[in-house]
DNA sequence: CGACTAGTTGAGGCCAGTCAATGTTGGTGG
DNA sequence: CCACCAACATTGACTGGCCTCAACTAGTCG
């Protein structure tokens, strides 16, 4: 209850050294059982972006009961916590969230920014506990995907469990790129990368991608991007001053595209 | 053939936007399918450190014959390479590999480095496709695992599929290190949490935690921790300096293993 | 309105990169 | 066995990019 009432403040929990609490659904705020109807995986509009693509109509009728459950969340609040003990996946219908990587001596670090249609919780997988926290950026609803029952069908239907497998790999080759970008990048070249990355994800959900809202706070970015937050306003100051995008706060329109590419493809 | 002549000679293949080249086993110097009493998962030595962990042993026989295949690489030699079809795991049974990660515009940076027990290539299954390259560091032997018969196991058995998880999965967590490191690290810590690193895995596979040879020069180190090669020399020397360590050019002493993990611990 | 959070901008310092010279090691062929 | 070469490593001097510290502004909420 404690916990509720913490959450619901939307503290970001600066957990320094943090005695790794146990999070479950009793964390968030609503947690909701559904009717069927309501939670049929095939009736979703997310439909390509989730784990039921490219499924025939057998195997997507095996998905209709995995999701009983779903969340809500308000900004700030938490889905799961690292160490809180790890038993679903979660589909992200609406909003936003961010992970957040917790070292043991308070070091703390973003590790993404999730969108609609993408699964949150695979780094929970490996030692049934989670390895990062969850956090609304804005008020959101998820899917929970209970893990074993993700794991019985990916054994009766291969192609489920391909997808389950890609999933977990795209999870490790997005994190590539981000490691080729803090280990090789320029503070300006990660920006731009960080930006056009948004762009194409926007795009891909039918968004705009010339012009969108970015959900973290200057902080929150430098962080993911192992800069500091007066960087990155230096930096979206300048790539505004020099004509390649234009920023208003939180809302940020690319210009030059391709000179933000160029930008980011030199390699020294 | 022309590609086993180049690999033979060892060629770091320094790729400025390659152009995606197919890579089989052919690509190899010798790959040798074996008898079944030599390829028994049952009889592995690293038993523990693989797949197969916590099988009884109905699901340890399924296994006998999913490695049919070994391959043998000399030092320099590529396991596979990026854009390389995917169709198999390897499981390297001894010598170690490094992983290669290469951007379009050539920017390239060591992504991992990986000893006996443990399992390469699991990137490739998001879209059949390798993402990075793998390099043999030194003469070394990996299993060959086809992953359409890792998938069928995995389905019939579910212990065996929650190691696969399992092993995605701990992928995922490695590399959530690694970014903490490279988005939130000093050079000098960095290359702490490294040697304590390769101190522990040494330890786990029965080796000398204290004492051990860096199998990697010190350009692609500094490639791996985001530095350049004179930074990791100078660091080495400074902890020498500092009775932290004892190097002679790749023999490596830790002697203050306390004081290194304190010098990785201070968050700022 | 005051308190607070988020963001901008400037001045100065330091850490790691760059450039360059020199030393060391290991493999190869005469 | 030694000479030679190439790859690897060390060290110094200098530079520059990003961080730190700090002052100030804009927007938000009770």
């Amino acid at each position: 209850m404690e916990a509720v009432a913490a959450l619901q403040v939307g503290i970001p929990l600066r957990t320094t050294a943090m005695p790794r609490a146990r999070a479950t659904l009793r964390d968030v705020s609503r947690a909701q059982t559904l009717s069927r109807a309501q939670t049929q995986c095939s009736a979703c509009n997310l439909l390509d972006k989730c784990l039921s693509a490219d499924l025939d109509t057998d195997t997507t009728r095996l998905l209709d009961d995995l999701v009983t459950t779903r969340v809500r969340l308000r900004k700030g609040e938490t889905l799961y916590r690292a160490g809180g003990s790890f038993t679903a996946l979660y589909a992200i219908r609406s909003g936003s969230l961010k992970t957040l990587l917790l070292a043991e001596d308070g070091r703390e670090q973003v590790a993404g920014y999730h969108m609609p249609g993408e699964i949150l919780g695979l780094d929970g997988v490996g030692n049934e506990e989670h390895e990062c926290q969850a956090i609304a950026l804005e008020d959101s609803e998820v899917c929970v995907l209970p893990f074993d029952r993700v794991e019985q069908i990916a054994r009766e239907s291969a192609a489920f469990q391909h997808n389950v497998h890609r999933y977990l790999s795209r999870e490790i080759a997005r994190q590539r790129t981000l490691m080729l970008l803090l280990g090789t990048m320029r503070a300006d070249q990660r920006l731009a990368a960080f930006l056009l990355d948004l762009s194409q994800r926007y795009q891909a959900r039918g968004y705009s991608s010339s012009e969108f809202i970015l959900r973290m706070t200057r902080e929150e970015i430098g962080s993911y991007l192992g800069l500091k937050l007066e960087t990155i306003s230096r930096l979206l100051s300048r790539l505004q001053q020099e004509g390649l995008i234009q920023v208003q706060g939180r809302v940020v329109k690319l210009l030059e595209r391709p000179a933000l590419r160029q930008l980011v493809g030199q390699s020294n």
